[in-house]
This record gives structure tokens, sequence and C-alpha cells, in this order.
DNA sequence: AGTATTTGTGTGTACGCACACAAATACTAC
DNA sequence: GTAGTATTTGTGTGCGTACACACAAATACT
């Protein structure tokens, strides 16, 4: 059968002082004599002795308050719903061990938002910070006030170089873009032109983007057959419907030969409802499981979706601070989420299980 | 901030009635006057009480035992390493609320050890079970007996139809197929031949295979484009590598134009191997993330591989019992898992999250 | 009416830990 | 020696729940 647990009494008993004393010695507070203390630390060692967390949890009340700092998600379907909910679902689960998640958001067009929300943050001094980094420059404001006043934070998504982030939790930018490469050679002929896409309006963390497009490039170049593929890069500065599909048109009406397209934002359901309307027959991979990718994939309008386990990322960046606030244990520096490649078949589960 | 949680004592004074009487309608133990319940119950609705598990389980002590009865992994790192490892994992992190795994391991070449593993455990008279059933006889006569005791299991992995199993935890067996086609004929031309290969011992739950290779030919008839793509079957009554040489040579020899294999079981790498071995140009899948296939994924030998979760199909079932036993909540019948993808690019991934 | 039995309700303790406070001991200066 | 202070150690209580026990009230049975 399974062993007792050894509690701090059986510790005291065993060293032969009160429980005051055995927890004195195993928080490093308050005085305790030479002799006492080592012969409590022999115990707890030759015990074995393991804090239960449970008891712990509830002697010490609701203690952590952890803060984080997503994109709202807006409308509810949208990307950042999926870590928000992963974050949620894990602080349900750490709730009764005093771990309380406050969450702040701010609006991916407009920076002021996130100055105001990681302000209202700072003030409120939690324990720790979960930040989705996408306005770099505010970005490194935010977290500088953190570390002076001592709140650790992780990255979530997206990081940034040269910071005192505990961890980053998200994916390997420059490997999805190799993925993404892989899978859409898969079903080109050698020669067939290829067309990177982004996406964005401008002020987000554009090293993601790099690091995605260097991936994909990497893999073209290892693995090229015969002829090369060649690659384009076409970069859109919103993410207005009518603006894309004016870029896209002067585009394809120049390299009319394109024959499958890789766009690194979470847009492509856009670009899959151009390539519908026009009859144009290029596959198509993007990012992230949003509404509209998801209406294109069932459809077949988009071929393959990378999912950056999104849902995970959030769960994952609470359960890090949980751990380093309660279990008291560093976590790894960069933590990288599976990427999972999404077809019209599989689908189904990666929408039910989150 | 965060209101105040409730605990009974706020239900009792709620209620004007003790915290003795508050526990008897909650746990619908002892007798309690009808007026005095109502007063109860509306009072847990209108506050929003939900009990603290954590000092449920604290004031429980260590109640529930599950067993699991899986194949045992051998070497460490075959397949059935990994559902044990998610629920080992699990279990850990339930520990601490009074959950105890004790797991048993039976031998895939040797049915008595099944039936002599199965007896343990009902000797033992857990509080739930999880069962993988892949000896069909033999699991039918050990579920008899769970339900003669009334101690509820789960399957994981593989199902049995008309039981009284809590939930079956795993994957969606014609939907694996129906994914495996759509990956192989992306990589075909129309009118090439592939071959399903069954390489079993041939005593294990069969239906699984059956429901596989359905989902596997329901794609290519859904999908015919132009010609039709003549698809073979394969069943070989062995896993030792010198047979399915042998049968392979056979088959290859008389059906030379193959131009896609999917494998049903965890044995694509054997196929990998005689491939590379005679240099066949031949797009191969299979199921599972066991070492061989690794080493050919990475080789190139093997171009994809279907995961089905394991990791998490342990965990799950280590859940859903404890969701059962301390929350008391029902599962849903049937949870399928995520099926993921995987190519030489994000294999990396997948074995270090596992 | 008196006793036995059932039914309803409140109180108290334990679970393992953290923390406050009291008690005991050691140390100082006179 | 004593009084006074500093240091070390022990005891007790609370966290929120489960459960045993005590006891009162209501009902049943002689």
């Amino acid at each position: 059968m399974s062993t007792k647990r050894i509690t701090i009494q059986d510790i005291a008993r065993y060293a032969k002082v009160s429980a005051g004393t055995v927890d004195r010695v195993i928080h490093k507070r308050g005085k305790v004599s030479g002799d006492k203390k080592k012969k409590v630390e022999d115990a707890v060692r030759e015990l074995d002795f393991n804090p239960n967390l449970l008891a712990r949890a509830l002697a010490m009340k609701n203690q952590f308050t952890v803060c984080s700092l997503f994109p709202q998600s807006f409308p509810e379907n949208e990307y950042w719903h999926l870590p928000k909910q992963g974050a949620e679902q894990a602080a349900g689960e750490l709730k009764d061990f005093g771990l309380f998640l406050d969450m702040f958001y701010y609006s991916l067009f407009d920076e002021s938002s996130f100055i105001e929300q990681a302000n209202k943050i700072i003030e409120l001094k939690p324990d720790g910070v979960i930040l989705a980094p996408l306005f770099v420059k505010e970005s490194i404001l935010f977290v500088q006030k953190l570390e002076e006043a001592n709140i650790p934070y992780v990255f979530i998504d997206a990081t940034i170089p040269d910071r005192k982030n505990i961890s980053y939790i998200g994916p390997d930018a420059r490997r999805s873009g190799f993925v993404a490469a892989k899978l859409l050679r898969s079903t080109l002929h050698p020669g067939d032109p290829v067309l990177i896409l982004n996406i964005v309006k401008g002020m987000e963390n554009s090293s993601t983007l790099t690091q995605i497009e260097r991936g994909f490039r990497d893999y073209f170049e290892k693995n090229l057959i015969f002829v090369k593929n060649p690659i384009n890069t076409l970069i859109i500065n919103s993410t207005d419907e009518s603006v894309i599909s004016q870029e896209l048109t002067k585009f394809y009406i120049r390299n009319p030969l394109i024959k499958g397209v890789f766009v690194t934002t979470s847009k492509a359901h856009v670009v899959a409802g151009f390539h519908q309307k026009h009859e144009l027959d290029i596959r198509l991979i993007g990012f992230d499981l949003v509404d509209g990718n998801i209406n294109c994939l069932q459809e077949g309008s988009i071929d393959w979706i990378i999912s950056q386990s999104p849902v995970q990322q959030g769960a994952r960046a609470v359960k890090t601070l949980f751990d380093l606030l309660i279990h008291k244990t560093a976590p790894k520096p960069v933590q990288y989420v599976p990427l999972d490649i999404i077809i019209r078949e599989n689908l189904d589960f990666y929408l039910d299980f989150q």
C-alpha cells in the first residue's frame, strides 16, 4: 500500500523538536539554534518530507494574484479568446490552491490602451504577470517597471529578446515557417512560385514575422529538388478586406503563376475569400483556428492551418507562474508549444477539445 | 476584487441552521426536515456555494484508489509508455486530492497475464478502473465482474460496444483512417494504387482496425477525381520482421505499382525499413510515435505519423475517474482525443511535450 | 403515563499547514 | 546574586470540510 504521507508533526517527533521549529527551518524564518536546525534538516531529508500543498494553500488563504495582459478578443471567437480560455481554465483548477487570475485586455488598434491597462496592473502590485508583448516598445517600458517592482513575468505567444522574463511560452516561430513550407511544397510542383503574405497593421512585434519567413525560406533552400521555387513576399499594411483585395489583385496580375500562398498571420480566410471569388486554384496555408479560417477549412478554400496550441499557451503560462509562486520552482526559460497541423478531417477534434 | 468564497458556514448563517445540517443536505446524508432542507438548498443556489475541494480532500484523507490495466511497454519507449506517463502525471497532480493510482500491466503476447492481473484488481476492490481492452473476450469477462462489484470503469485507446463503461477515451478510429487517406492522397496521382496494411498478431481487438479501414476507404470513395485509386488490403499476422519482410516481398512483386502505404498499427517503421532496403519510393503513413517511427520520420522514410494523443488519453482517463469520484460529476460517454499529424518538422514538439 | 425508538439538530474534532503569541531559556549588566 | 533584555522554542488557533457524537424533540409503543 502507499506509504503514509510524512507531515510536519512527523518531522517534529523525529527531530525531537516542536512543529513550530520545523516550520521555522522549512521557511527559513525566525531564529533556530544550529543543532536543532541540523536535526530538522536531517529529518526532512531522511523521511523525505513533502509539504501537503492542499493544507498549505488552505492555511495561507488566497495569497497570490497574477495579472494577464492580452489583446482583447473581439468578437468573442477571435484568436485571443483561446489563450484566454486556457488561462481561465488553469486558473479555475488552481483557484483552490490560492491563485487568483485578474485579466486585462488591450486593443490591437490602440497602443494607449496597452499603456493604460499596464499601469493598472502596476498599481495592483500583483505577484506575477502574463504578457502578450505585441507592442514591443510599450511592452519594454512595462516590463522595466515590473522588474523594478520585482514582479516576475512570462511572455506568451511572442517574445522580446534580452528581457528578464521568467519564461517564454509560445511557438518556435522559425520552425512554424518551416512546417508551413513543408506542407505547402508537398502539393506543389518544382518551380511553382509561392507567396509569403504578411497582413499586419504595422505596429506589432515584427521579429516574429521575420522568424517565420526565415523558417519558410530555409525549408525551400534546404530541400530544393531540380528547380527552385521562386518565393515572393508581399506585405499588406491593413486588415481591411477591401484593401487586401485590392493589393492582392495588383499582385496576382503581375504574378499570375503563383500556386501556393502562406499567410503568416491569422488572416488566411480573407485571402481564401479572394481566391474563391476569382476562382483561383491556389494552395493556401495559414495560422490559427479563428472562425474565418475554420469555415474556409471546412469549405476547402484553405488547405492547412497551423495552430499554435493557443489554449495550452494560456494554461501553461498560468501554471508556470503557479509553480514559481506556490511550489517555488524555477520554470524553463523557453517553453515551445506543439504546432498542430489542421486539415478538414481532424478539425473537429481541435474544436471539441478547446 | 474577487468576491469572498462562500463557505458552509455562510450557508448555515444564511439559512439559519447549523453547519451540520448544511452538510447533511449537501451530502444527502441523514434526516433533515423539509423546510430546513429547502432553506439550505435555496441558500446554496442563491449564494452560489461551491465546496472548497482543498478542504474537502484534506478532511477526507486519501479515499480513492483507481487501478489501471494497460499492456506493458517493453522496452520502455514503446507506445504504452505514453498513456502510462499521462496517467502517472495526472495522478501526481491529483494525489493531494486523495486519488491513488495503482497500475497493472499485461503482456500483449499472453492472454493469461491479462486474466491474472485483472483478478488482482478485482481483489483490491478499487473505486475505479482504467482499462485498455485489447483482448476483447477477456476484457468482457473482467468488466462483468467490475459491474457486479459496482466498480466504475473507463475504456482507453480502444472500446467494446454495448458495455457499461463510464466513458471511452481514445481516437475516433474511423476518422483516423479518413485523415490517413487524405494525407496519403495529397501526394499521389489519380489512379495510383495504395495498400492498407494490417500488421497484427491476431488476437487483439479487431473492430478498431475495421473502423480505421472503413474510414480510409470512405475518403477515397467520397473524393474520387477522374480515376479511382485502387485500394488493396494486406493482413500480416505477425510482428516479426522477417515474416513481414517476406510477406511484403510477395505482395510487392505481384503489385509493383503501389505508390502509397497505410499501416494501421504502430509498425510502419518495419515497412519503412523494407522500403529503404529495396529502394522503393513509396509514400508511407502510420500510427503512433513509437521509437522506430520517430527515427523513420527523421530520416524521411515515413512521411506522416498520426498520433492519437496517447499521453492525453492517460491523463484524461485518470481525470475522468477523479471527476466522478471526487466531484461526483458524470463524464461524457465518448471522449475522442485529437489526432495529431506529425511530420519531420513538427516532430520535436510532440517529443518534448510528452 | 411511562418508556423505547426514531428523527432532527448542534457541537466538536481532525485533516496538515502557517502564523501569532506565549513560554522558556540564554545572555547581559549591575 | 537580581532584574532586564535578547534569543530560542513550544503551544494554540484558524483555514473549510467531513464526520462522529451528543442531545433534544417528536413519534411510536407498551
